[in-house]
DNA sequence: AGCGCATTTGAAAACGCTTTTCAGCCACTT
DNA sequence: AAGTGGCTGAAAAGCGTTTTCAAATGCGCT
């Protein structure tokens, strides 16, 4: 064994530079297009052209130009987005609305985030995300932000009323993710989730689960309720007779599905288990996982289970989940593609071809939380 | 056992709404201040005065008020946020800037993302998440971004050398988090990270860990080397040799630390394995475990791991993971905080007693990740 | 009737930028 | 020498708000 050459701390870049304190100077101002012509001895209209290039009219000299973006250059020049907004109309920014109450939809929204992201930055547009509490109550936020901030706003799994959509204002084009609500108020960006549901549910079967669990989120939206709807076609398919004290409604959250998991199981005490348990989305999965861990149930050699969404989380587990799969980063990539013809449609650029809806399609991830169901069904601890 | 009453299916809130291809009118436009002053029978400044209740010269009637207000909500009149920000010189806005390349910080920013949306709706300001690639490539992305968007900027675990800083704009206050240099280039709000891996290391020693292995971040970051600098402060209080070999150096990144796993135990076969792993964070942890299990070595009975940030993450992993809890979600919060006075100080309002640095303290969190060491260490397979 | 005062309202001037229009200049053609 | 046309850059007109200041109105008072 070699002697560690203490000490072992590498080098930590350092900067020095003028602090913040010192700058703190009051009433310090950008320095503007006036400041720059000054400056280089042009008119601010001068230096507008020499740095926008605009090929329009008014073109400048090289000489000009050079001496503009050195003086530029010099004073730290940078255009003042909101007054470039207010005059072309167009704040090269969509917004991102999603609600940021449970912190279970995280991993969900994160990777849609990441389709957007990438999207806008392929159009050179900016993301802006605003959070709030709940659809409801921040409507108005939602509306306000709108004007002369962003150019179209994308909402991420949106709970509108009649009178809530009402509110959105008019000359905004709105793109829906996964809108929980039948609407035609914007365009609908959406996954083939009872499709997804189905197949999965067929999976098990095939497998020999005969015995299957759903855990569903909130009855009434339109998400749950495909899930459910394509559980049951699986199950009717198959001539298995839906069983109802396999059907438990819970919230999408982890903390949740764990709650529901262990309500079950102390209703339960010394019935069968179910062959496999398929949740409706992967936030309750890992909740479900941790209420049959603490109970002493083996997963999958006790019972199986699988989710839905194929989020992050899901390869973390041990063993990871069995899931499906939505496109979340390709949905999201897509409503920015879509917002993006709609904002030129409504500028008078575009073409007429607008969609109005999107579907993707699901697809099964098999993994080991999903395998044979045991010879005999354990029995609830 | 009941039949189920099919169809189960509930009742999906539907809209009505006037499709969004009927209002695809070209050139629709907001209706601004004149509009609803036209409607309202008054000049644009009479609207702007009720609208706004402005106590200060200009009072408005109130017979007047409710004409113009009956006439704004006719019209749908919403305030242009960019037009209000350039006479203002405010827009209620800060900037959170992160680096959003490898999704495995995803679970580290939300957790701070979560104090400052906190922060913010507490004064009323909304937050705008700017991302990009890389702090060097974008660094013009951050800057040209703050004239006239934002009122302030705070940067999430930024990596900056002098040439770059130097691009901040000067009137624009920033507040860094886990700033990975030593600037004084803006206002710096950390964690106690040297504490924590010190306390951490003695946890396992005390628990009888000698062989102690370290997992460490990219060297020559700030975060990564105060770590390293905790874990040999605690190995030479308890009069620990430390083995270089024993010092591995990877990104934050789960896939990463999983690669440095597997390099490790294939150059380290037939030998014996460490008593624990301390990881930089928890997404290093996270993919070591990985590794491990796949190699068929057993937490905690062979090895022990810790990781380091408390992130959802390490609440989902089987057995859970012992981790240094950092108060993410209040050193968020504590950012938006400090940029709050810092605005009202640029623009001359507030107090003097300006604050240039905070440290928050870490915790070590005990879970089942670590545990007492094997009797007999157990040999790399 | 005239005056001062308080109360409302309107006019105008920013805020920083873009865009359109137009004048000046020079070289080149007729 | 006068006309033509291409360059260059200045002037001015907004974009939708807020703010400042002055004008208008109504009132009570002398």
């Amino acid at each position: 064994m070699r002697s560690w050459n203490l000490p072992v701390l590498g080098p930590v870049p350092t900067l020095v530079y003028v602090p913040m304190n010192v700058r703190k100077k009051k009433n310090v101002r950008a320095a503007t297009l006036a400041d720059v012509g000054r400056a280089a001895g042009v008119s601010a209209m001068a230096v507008s052209a020499a740095l926008n290039e605009t090929r329009t009219s008014a073109r400048i000299s090289e000489q000009t130009r050079a001496k503009i973006i050195e003086a530029a250059e010099a004073l730290g020049y940078r255009p003042n987005v909101a007054a470039r907004a207010l005059v072309k109309r167009r704040m090269n920014t969509i917004g991102v609305s999603v609600v940021w109450a449970d912190e279970e939809l995280n991993n969900y929204f994160v990777e849609i985030f990441n389709g957007i992201i990438e999207a806008t930055s392929r159009h050179a547009q900016n993301a802006t995300v605003f959070t709030f509490r709940s659809w409801s109550e921040d409507m108005a936020k939602v509306c306000g932000m709108c004007d002369g901030r962003i150019d179209g706003m994308i909402l991420v799994a949106p709970l509108f009323n009649q009178e809530l959509a009402a509110m959105l204002p008019h000359h905004t084009p709105f793109v829906a993710l996964h809108a929980n609500t039948e609407s035609e108020a914007f365009v609908n960006i959406e996954s083939n989730e009872e499709r997804g549901a189905k197949e999965m549910v067929k999976a098990m079967i095939a497998m020999g689960h005969r015995r299957i669990m759903h855990v569903s989120g909130p009855r009434g939206l339109v998400g749950p309720e495909r899930r459910i709807s394509g559980y049951l076609s699986a199950l009717r398919e198959a001539g298995i007779v839906p069983d109802p004290d396999l059907l438990v409604v819970t919230n999408f959250a982890a903390a949740e599905g764990c709650r529901a998991m262990n309500a079950w199981l102390s209703a339960n005490k010394g019935k069968p288990l179910p062959d496999a348990i398929f949740c409706a989305n992967d936030a309750i999965a890992i909740g479900c996982m941790e209420a049959l861990a603490s109970a002493g149930i083996r997963i999958p050699d006790d019972v199986s289970i699988a989710g839905f969404d194929d989020t992050i989380a899901a390869r973390t587990t041990v063993p990871q989940l069995c899931t499906v799969r939505q496109p979340l980063r390709a949905m999201g990539a897509r409503a920015v593609e879509v917002m993006m013809r709609r904002i030129d449609a409504m500028r008078g650029k575009g073409g007429d071809e607008l969609v109005n809806s999107v579907v993707f399609d699901t697809t099964v991830v098999l993994r080991g939380s999903l395998s044979k169901p045991p010879a005999e069904p354990r029995l609830v601890p």
